[in-house]
DNA sequence: TTCATATTTGGCAATTTAGCCAAGCAGATG
DNA sequence: CATCTGCTTGGCTAAATTGCCAAATATGAA
């Protein structure tokens, strides 16, 4: 006989692998700070200490969160003196943002809508 | 007389809301199983049951998924009897995974040349 | 009304993440 | 060599996130 369950009881299948290989580097970029460097790198290659002055945070806070675009394959750096310099290893990441500029407007358009 | 700091003591200035608009929408999409939810939403609407079954998760967990995807503007739902159904609130979303992509073949590359 | 189905919500423990300070390290410069 | 600059790492605490269970809610059917 079948037993009957209220509700199905959840059975645990793993997620496959390809969304979680993109989940990975979603969730890089799922910071503002993050955000705003890789803005700030798809108009060119710059050095932490630009990007530390851009982001206004520690220099130890900025560094882990290069650290985790690069660790998600975002960024690449090179060691140029004492500087190091980081970039986009994808230039696709420049209209990454239109999609998410999509999203903003039409919440705001719903937003306005709910007055 | 002005005292040398070491290092820039972190003046901290706030991120723009721009970024931090955004950090939310990207945010809501790092995480494997709400990939895999909009990935089969942006194939057209289908009920939470149908989302439970994809995701292999507990009913509970699907629910609260979608909740953070549609707090964050990304889907919008309707109940029809007994069912909720959920849809893509823009349909840009389709193209966003083909940066994710672009990031990921990328780093599988670079992989590659590492061996 | 009573029951079943579909979904959401509250609560909670385990894990992860963020940001700060201090310390470490490598390259340049005196 | 000693020292400075630019950056990374370790350690820590506070806060956020995840996922499960149990309970609540809403709709439809008997």
């Amino acid at each position: 006989m079948k037993t009957k369950a209220k509700t199905l009881p959840a059975k645990p299948v793993p997620v496959p692998a390809r969304y979680r290989a993109r989940a990975e580097i979603v969730k890089a970029l799922g910071h503002p700070t993050r955000l705003m460097m890789v803005d700030r790198l798809a108009a060119g290659e710059c050095c932490v200490c630009e990007l530390q002055k851009l982001a206004g945070a520690d220099m130890s806070t900025v560094s882990k969160h290069l650290a985790v675009l690069k660790r998600a394959g975002i960024l690449e750096n090179e060691k140029r003196g004492l500087k190091v310099f980081y970039r986009l290893s994808c230039p696709c990441l420049t209209d990454f943002f239109g999609c998410i500029e999509g999203v903003l407007r039409k919440r705001a358009g719903r937003l306005a809508a709910e007055l």
